[in-house]
DNA sequence: ATATTTGTAGAGTGATTAGTCAATCAAATA
DNA sequence: TATTTGATTGACTAATCACTCTACAAATAT
């Protein structure tokens, strides 16, 4: 077994049950089963083990969310597969999305560069090409993008509590979201 | 001066800066004006302050989100307020409002009631309202509720960063949140 | 005027914490 | 087989923290 790896895991429990600084990097080390020494040998202080956690989270879900996407689709058939991927994955990995909004619902997101808010890649681009084609609303991309996040959030930490009739929310979430952003 | 309310003022000052346990009781009472002993009079534990002010927060946006709300006004522009008010309240109090959303995300929420996220009060019957009226999507009113304070944090977080064409944005969003929720 | 409560101070305490370090251990390489 | 390299340990440290306690001052009640 990678320990890095085991450390990562068990900080993400940590973190997401106690919070950063309520959790010492003693009882990661125990919970991942090494020594105290063995965790500042892989990361050189708690600060860059909170940064790369959110790092590797962040990545693993960009890696998710490029898989499969479809090529020359229309716009809203690709919006509507990243959008139900989106919700479906942090369904399925609720501590690592949790962990992501706690991390940037933080002080520590002053660490990371600015452009860089958990997902990255080419939905700008996407957006742009969308409002270029007139097929979405006339608004900076930013704030599309903010809205696409935050409505990902929203529908998400409903379902974390009701999960039934998933399917259907998740379709008529989808409709309503289309509206929003053309 | 009340030093109750001084010590919250630092409180929030230095939380939403540097974070909860990243904020020693000490440096609070000094940045109040106070000394050590005065905190713990007023308030028994750390936690206890975290939790007050979260609270004292949530009762002034109540407070000032049912100021001039019309009554009998059609459910789109009782909406159109709620919405723009949140914002602009929002924008003028961004500590207050990131603190919300530092305290919610984070582990310390799990000590307040489920049912009280930042905003309560009559807006799940006004939804109700609206769904009964075939006028607002059919949905469970708790997802629409999410939507909504998602929305409202979606447009808050990109206008805090470009304060220019503030109520085209503004009036912009409105439009496609309205499409969003009916 | 006296007694009682309440507010305020700040030194002190015991526990906890991030991070160090010298000593082993394992495994690869020479 | 010898040597180097990196992984691993856990006791240790210096600092920090939430909270206590005693003393005193101010306000309030009797």
């Amino acid at each position: 077994m990678d320990k890095e790896q085991q450390l990562l895991d068990s900080a993400l429990n940590l973190f997401t049950e106690f919070g950063f600084h309520a959790t010492p990097t003693s009882k990661i080390a125990k919970d991942a089963g090494v020594s105290n020494g063995t965790l500042f040998h892989y990361f050189p202080t708690k600060e860059v083990l909170i940064l790369k956690l959110y790092e590797e989270i962040k990545k693993q879900l960009n890696v998710h969310l490029e898989k499969s996407i479809p090529v020359d689709a229309p716009l809203k058939q690709t919006f509507k597969v990243y959008f139900k991927k989106s919700i479906i994955w942090a369904l399925e990995n609720q501590k690592e999305f949790d962990y992501i909004q706690q991390f940037i619902n933080s002080p520590f997101i002053t660490m990371v560069d600015i452009s860089d808010t958990a997902v990255t890649g080419n939905h700008h681009k996407l957006i742009e090409q969308g409002q270029e084609k007139g097929e979405l609303v006339n608004l900076p991309s930013q704030l599309i993008l903010a809205l696409i996040s935050n409505t990902v959030i929203a529908v998400y930490s409903f379902l974390k509590g009701n999960n039934q009739n998933q399917k259907e929310i998740l379709q008529k979430s989808f409709k309503q979201f289309w509206k929003l952003i053309t």
